[in-house]
DNA sequence: AAAATTACCTACCGCTCGGTATGCTTTACT
DNA sequence: AGTAAAGCATACCGAGCGGTAGGTAATTTT
C-alpha cells in the first residue's frame, strides 16, 4: 500500500501541475486531456484512471491551488499590524509567487460559466473560502477600527482584488518599475484615491 | 441592387445579434455555428455565406458593438463639466444600456486570449480606440485641470474600467440598491478611496 | 503462492462541430 | 425575355475530442 500510494500521488501530482500550465493559457474547451496527458508523461488512460473527466480534473486542479492561496493569504490575516499593513502584506505574498500561480487566481472569475449545477456551487464555496473571505475578514477589521469607511464587505473585497488584478498586469509592472510601486499604487488608489485635494 | 441588399442586411444584422446573445453568455468554443444560424432564422449555409468562418463571425460581432460603445462615450468627451462630472456621464450612458449590451464591454478582455497574429492585434486596436482611449481622453483633461494625480493614464483608466465593473455587478445593485448609488460608490472610490481621513 | 487490487497503456468508438459542395430560388442587369 | 449573380438551403465530409474497453505489469493482501 505503501509503494503505489507514493506512484500514484507523484502521478497525480504532475497531472494536475500539467492541468494548471495549460489552462491558465488557454480556454478550458481548447486543452485537450490527450495534451495533458503527454505533458504529465502519461496517457490518456492514466487520466482516466484518476480523475473520473475532464471537468473532474479540472475542478481538482482549482481546488489544489486554493487551498494554497487559503493558506498563504491566512498568513496576512493573522498578522500584526493595521488594515492597511495586513492589505499590503497579502499583496505582497501574492506578488511573490511564480507568475503562473499568481494568474491561476483569475481562472475562477473567467471559466465559472461552463459549469452547472453542483458543479458551480462546489467551485464558487471553495473560491468564496480561499480569497474574498479571507480579504473581508481584514477589512472587516479595518472598518470596526474606523480605518476605512463602513461599505458592504463583500463588494468593498472586489473592489480591491479587481484593483490589485490591473496592478498585476505586465504593463503596470513595465510602467511602476517595481513589485514595490505596484502594490504601494493599488494601496493608494485603495484608500486615498486618485483626486488631488 | 436595393431589395436584396436591403434583404441581406438584414441578415446579417440578425445573426449578428444572434451571436452576441450567444457569446455574451457561453465561452467561444461553447457556441456553435448551428445554434447561431438556428437563433437568427437561418441555416449554416447562410452564415457561411455573409461570414468566412466562426473568427469572421466573432469578429465583427465585436466590431459593430465597439461602433456603438465608441459613438456612445464620445458623448462623454464632448459634454462639458470637469473629469469627474464626464466619467460620472460615462458610466450613466453604459448602465442606461440594457443588461446585454452592457456586459459585451467585457468580452474582448475575457476571450482575447483564443486569437492570435493580426486577428487578434486587430481586436486589441479596436478595443483601444472604442474604450481605453475614450476613457483616457476625459482623465488626460482631469490631470492637466489638476483634478487627479498625474499617474499614466492608460494605468489610470484601467483601475477606473476595473472598479466600474464591479459596480455593474448584479450583487452591486442589490447591495447599493441603484444606479445612482452605483455610479456614486465608483466615482467615490476612484477620486476619494475608501480610507477615513 | 495464489488471489485481488492498483496503476497504467493501447486501441478504438461515437459524436460534435467547423467547414464545403451543390443546387434552388429570387432579384438585378441588359 | 434571357442571363448573370446574389441569397440561401440541404446534405455531407473530415478532424479532433471526450470517453471506454480490455489488456498487462507491478504491488499488496490473504
Amino acid at each position: 500500500m505503501s509503494l503505489m500510494r507514493v506512484k500514484s500521488e507523484t502521478t497525480v501530482n504532475e497531472i494536475l501541475t500539467a492541468a494548471e500550465n495549460f489552462f491558465v493559457e488557454k480556454n478550458y474547451a481548447d486543452v485537450s486531456m490527450a495534451e495533458i496527458a503527454y505533458m504529465a508523461n502519461v496517457t490518456k488512460g492514466a487520466l482516466y484512471h484518476h480523475f473520473e473527466g475532464k471537468e473532474a480534473l479540472y475542478i481538482a486542479m482549482l481546488m489544489r491551488d486554493f487551498d494554497e492561496k487559503r493558506a498563504l493569504f491566512q498568513r496576512a490575516v493573522t498578522a500584526e499590524g493595521n488594515c492597511r499593513a495586513r492589505l499590503e502584506l497579502s499583496v505582497k505574498l501574492l506578488f511573490a509567487l511564480p507568475p503562473h500561480k499568481r494568474n491561476l487566481i483569475r481562472l475562477v472569475r473567467r471559466d465559472i460559466n461552463i459549469f452547472k449545477g453542483q458543479a458551480r456551487e462546489k467551485l464558487l464555496r471553495a473560491y468564496q473560502s480561499a480569497l474574498p473571505e479571507v480579504i473581508e475578514a481584514i477589512l472587516r477589521d479595518g472598518i470596526e477600527a474606523g480605518e476605512i469607511a463602513a461599505i458592504d464587505v463583500r463588494l468593498l473585497s472586489w473592489e480591491w482584488v479587481a484593483i490589485v488584478e490591473v496592478v498585476l498586469t505586465v504593463y503596470a509592472q513595465d510602467v511602476l518599475g517595481s513589485t514595490e510601486r505596484c502594490v504601494e499604487q493599488a494601496l493608494n488608489l485603495f484608500f486615498g484615491g486618485v483626486g488631488v485635494r
